[in-house]
RNA sequence: GGCCCCAUCGUCUAGCCUGGCCUAGGACACCGGCCUUUCACGCCGGCGACACGGGUUCGAAUCCCGUUGGGGUCACCA
């Protein structure tokens, strides 16, 4: 059985970096009818909150994607916490130390500082001195009296590693280029390239999906898998993604999070859609794929191995696409719903409805809903200097708004097709037509020189609206 | 800086592994037009790329080397 999993610290809100790492071992998963396994890597206390695992696993949910065994849901390898894994991980330290694979460390933080400053001012790169390598039971007695509390550092062997990584093929790296690494903090607390290795043999995880910038640390994981004797997982480092400025992406370029794309009116196929997109693609040329449609073709080896640029751009149009063309009407109303009460828009559900059928084309995201949907709610137009210049030179702007009222002021509805019929018979009376015509019924009924169609508009607002705004203009322009 | 990874339109990408079907395809964005008595949607068209230099070959976007550029990583963070 194939086992995957992601593993995100839990320190903020969910990013799209890691986002599109969770994605994708959800589509390899559910590829290859493999287990998906959530891990809470919380070893940085300090940093780690459980209010934040709450929230990754929210974010997960919403973006579409579920796994079959974590925190949440339980499972046979737990428990999926690492802050609650710190026996285990005691045990196979213990192990390395004994089997001459790992050895304490005395030297203190400014001691390794100092050596690292004379590394850098000489030029080169900083790798620990293995001055503890060799301390006999004496040296390390005179240590523990004077209280001085070790770190545990992996003996590193000197030999080159060489791995295949699914993606980018043979990788190959000297384990010169780190010297012997901290596997346990001085407070006793393990360190990721330790833990992941034990979580991650212990889980049975067979294939390891993560995000380049782990690639660097695959060697120093792949050494202590041998010292234990583990099976190694086979790898797959995704492309990283990065931000306009071709630098990784982070909090500086602004909203990034799963979060702050639900709060900005995306929509989770939408953004499911768009981030599958990001570093593969399907045989076919099609772009606007169902969940289903993504994890049917979806294959490692065809992801892409350069990194590439977030473009927000096309996820807007994408959006677009899923408002007017892919979720039912009823379904998007009520999506909309929490979006129109916030802006202060209230109303109940079939008038939110009636709206979002008028409004769903022109919309990209939820929150051009504040814009667009305006003139459905609020009755009070207020005119732009521009517009008030413009009512007054242009001869006949005033008297199409007139002769308009004129003819719905009696009427108690006023269809989209009755408007229709309306506008044509002014047409052929002021011999106005096209934009002439409705410009100046668009600017009375909502102050704005664009928006919705205008039969749209009337159909929604109905007939009392509707010469409500007539009046008001007539009143302030007569 | 050392090491590692990467390199096709502005952006996401197809093609690369298994050289000729590539005069390099698609999508977003942008520009123009059509449809529409308004606004959108939609449709049609245009703009636009193999980073550079050497090889190998009858033939290179595709294979090899180098240069340049970009990114990642070098913690008692994950």
């Amino acid at each position: 059985m194939k086992r995957v999993r992601f593993a995100p610290s839990p320190t903020g809100y969910l990013h799209l970096g890691n986002a599109r790492t969770a994605l994708f071992n959800y589509l390899f998963a559910k590829h290859e009818r493999a287990i998906l396994i959530l891990r809470i890597e919380d070893t940085d206390l300090e940093r780690s909150k459980k209010e934040y695992e709450d929230m990754l696993i929210e974010d997960l949910k919403w973006l579409g994607i579920s796994w079959e065994e974590g925190p949440d849901v339980s499972g046979n390898f737990g428990p999926y916490r690492q802050s609650e894994r710190v026996d285990i991980y005691k045990k196979y330290v213990q192990k390395l130390i004994e089997e001459g694979h790992a050895y304490y460390c005395y030297c203190s933080e400014e001691e390794l500082e100092l050596e690292r400053e004379k590394a850098i001012s000489e030029g080169r790169a900083y790798r620990y001195s293995g001055k503890c390598r060799n301390l006999t039971p004496e040296d390390r007695k005179v240590y523990e009296e004077k209280r001085i509390k070790p770190t545990v550092r992996f003996k590193v062997p000197d030999k080159i590693v060489v791995f295949e990584d699914i993606i980018r093929g043979v990788v190959e790296i000297d384990t010169k280029e780190f010297g012997d690494f901290v596997i346990v903090r001085k407070d006793g607390i393990p360190v990721y390239n330790f833990v992941v290795v034990i979580d991650d043999a212990l889980m049975n995880i067979s294939h390891v999906i993560r995000g380049e910038d782990h690639l660097s640390n695959t060697p120093k994981q792949i050494v202590i898998y041998e010292a234990l004797g583990f099976d190694i997982p086979k790898f797959a480092h995704l492309p990283i993604i990065l931000g306009e400025d071709r630098t990784k992406l982070s909090k500086r370029h602004g909203a990034v999070s799963v979060r702050a794309l639900k709060d900005e009116g995306y929509l989770p196929e939408a953004v499911f859609n768009a981030l599958s997109l990001l570093g593969w693609h399907p045989k076919e040329e099609k772009e606007i794929l169902s969940k289903e449609e993504i994890f049917n073709q979806f294959r490692l080896e065809d992801v892409n191995s350069s990194p590439a640029i977030f473009d927000r751009t096309k996820l807007r149009w994408m959006n677009g696409v899923y408002i007017r063309e892919i979720i039912s009407l009823d379904d998007l109303t009520k999506r909309a719903t929490e979006f129109f009460e916030g802006f202060g828009y209230i109303a109940n559900f079939e008038y939110y409805r009636k709206v979002m059928e008028a409004i769903r084309d022109s919309i990209e995201t939820l929150l051009d809903i504040k814009e667009r949907g305006r003139v459905f709610f609020v009755d009070e137009t207020i005119f732009s200097e521009e517009v008030i210049k413009e009512v007054r030179l242009e001869e006949n702007f005033y008297r199409v708004v007139q002769t308009f009222y004129e003819k719905v002021k009696d009427r108690e509805t006023l269809s989209k097709e009755e408007f229709k019929s309306i506008t044509k018979e002014i047409q052929k009376e002021l011999n106005i037509k096209g934009k002439a015509l409705f410009h100046p019924l668009r600017i009375a009924l909502t102050g704005e020189s664009s928006g919705v169609g205008l039969d749209l508009l009337v159909d929604v607002i109905g007939a009392e609206r509707t010469k409500l705004r007539l009046r008001r203009f007539l009143e302030y322009f007569g």
